[in-house]
Parts: C-alpha cells; structure tokens; sequence
DNA sequence: TGATAATAGGGTTAAAATAGTCCTGTTTAA
DNA sequence: TTAAACAGGACTATTTTAACCCTATTATCA
C-alpha cells in the first residue's frame, strides 16, 4: 500500500536532471534514458505528461528535446506528482462516489480526505530547489 | 498512485464496528460483513491479520468471533495499516534494494524515505479512540 | 459423542492497475 | 528531403490486488 509509481520516480529524477543542466539546456530522451538507466520510451510518456503540466517545455524536430518549463523554486514534487498521476484520490470514493459499495454508510470518509490533504501538503512542502539543495549538502 | 488498499478500509471498518461494540462483546465475521456489506472471505483475511497483530483478538468454535485485542486509544491508524498491508515502503527499494535498477545512481532516496517517515507520522496521529470521537462529534 | 458454527489458513483464480512496447504522425535542423 | 526528435494512440505484458474455494481445527451444545 502506499507505493509511488514508476513512472512518478522517473518524472522526478527527470526533473531533477533537467535541473541541474540549468534551464536553457535542451536535452533529449534519449540522453536522460540512457543517463540514468530506464526505458525510452516509458521516461517519455512521463516528459510528456509534464510538459502538459507545465513542468517541463519541449522543442520539436532534430536538436529538440526538453528542458525545465519553470524555476526550480515554482515546481514541487506535488506538482510532479499530479502532472503524472493526475489527482490524488487515497480512496476510490475520490474517483467516483459509486466506486465504493459502501459509500452511503461509510463513517470514515472524512478523516481519510484529510489525509489526503495532509499528505498533499507534505508533498508540496518540497520544491526541487530544496530537494537539490538536500542532495547536494 | 497512493491509494489505500480496500482490505485496509475493511480493517479500518471493522475495528470501528468492534469498538462501538464494546471491549467485551463477540462478533463474528458473517456479523459483520452482512452489517457492513462486504465480502465474508475477504474479510476473515483481514481479520486473521489485525489478531496476528494483537489488534483483535479471537475466539473459536461455535459462539465464537472477534472482538479488540486493545483499547481503543492503544490502537492507531498506522498499526492497522501496518498488520494489514505489512511495513510500509513508499519506494520500492524499500522491499529489496535489487528491485531498483538505478539503486546506486538514485539521488532521491533520502528524501522518498523521509516522506515515507513523515506520512507514518500522520497514520501514527489517529487513534481509534479519536477517529470515533471525529465521526461522533 | 456427533452435528454444527465458527476461526485459521493454504492455494487458486479473477480483475484491475501498472509498466512497457509498438507504431504512426508531426516538427524542424541540416 | 532526410533524419532526429517530440506527440500520442493503441496494444501487450507483468504485477498487484481482490476474491473465492476448500480443508483443518476448535469448541459449543443437543
Ligand atoms: S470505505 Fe468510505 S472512504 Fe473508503 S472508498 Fe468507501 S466510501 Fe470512500
Ligand atoms: S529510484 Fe531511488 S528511491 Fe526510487 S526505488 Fe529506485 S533507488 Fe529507491
């Protein structure tokens, strides 16, 4: 229970490798895949989810790739998360109410959405800046 | 990503249900997977584990059943997590180091394993004692 | 003492989520 | 116009979760 996805892991790092090639760089998928030793074309469905987040920007054709869409300081490892997974739901009554047999009875709904919220609020406590800053010190 | 298993929520529900039981009172497993609307089987599973995990404690044979292991206040969220879904590993070199191809190169681990940390503190936060008390009040 | 109602638990199957692949299209530098 | 890269839909494989089945054991009670 409570495991982060692959996918989230390899968004993260992407992140954090973007990062310290500065925010001009542009640098492919294949340089990151082989760099850090995942699949291409997984560590690429997740650029582009980020990109759609905002998180990274991208540049087409030859001598494209991508580079980081904002400052380390304005992205969180929650917005990573999100751009990736899409919202958290720590319960399946979060993605629809009928997702649960027993959601008209169930007492305990509420102390697991703040949970959720607490949870999302550690997460966006860590922007990659900090992050970068912890690995480095 | 992050959700919380339903065997877990079976746990959580159930060890509610037996505390607003009472201490003392039997019930059994067909009790309350009819009085909740769950599976039996599935059920005894969880059940089998929170009395491995001293958080119910049984009685067999006919007139048999479970009833809480401990006080309500001695009991939290996180130990139920925990005799449901086993030791928690946000990452998944948590489990075994080898289940990481990028183990040795992987700059995040540090931070994974206090963000792990941080969230069974919050599990650890709730009592069954004080969950009631939220629902009831 | 035998029938019965319950927990205990191993093993198997089904369903769902995750991870990974493939393929086709589009963009753009050279 | 070729080639290298992103964009993204569709598909397959793998893993995890959920559920079920079946047998054993325990203990009450007629
Ligand atoms: S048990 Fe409650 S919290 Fe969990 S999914 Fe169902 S309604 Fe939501
Ligand atoms: S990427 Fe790092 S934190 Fe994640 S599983 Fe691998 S070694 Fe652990």
């Amino acid at each position: 229970m409570l495991q982060v996805s692959r996918k989230f892991e390899y968004g993260l790092h992407a992140v954090t490798y973007l990062a310290t090639k500065g925010l001009g760089r542009v640098v492919t998928v294949k340089e990151m895949a082989d760099e850090m030793g995942f699949s291409q074309e997984f560590l690429s469905k997740a650029m582009q989810s980020l990109k759609r987040a905002g998180i990274a920007a991208s540049v087409q054709g030859v001598k494209g790739g991508y580079m980081l869409g904002k400052s380390t300081d304005a992205i969180t490892v929650a917005d990573i998360a999100i751009a990736i997974e899409g919202e958290p739901h720590l319960v399946r009554c979060g993605v629809k109410a009928d997702r649960c047999e027993i959601f008209s009875s169930c007492h305990h709904r509420g102390y697991m959405n703040t949970l959720q919220h607490k949870i999302q609020v550690l997460l966006a406590a860590t922007t990659v800046h900090s992050l970068l800053k912890e690995v480095a010190g």
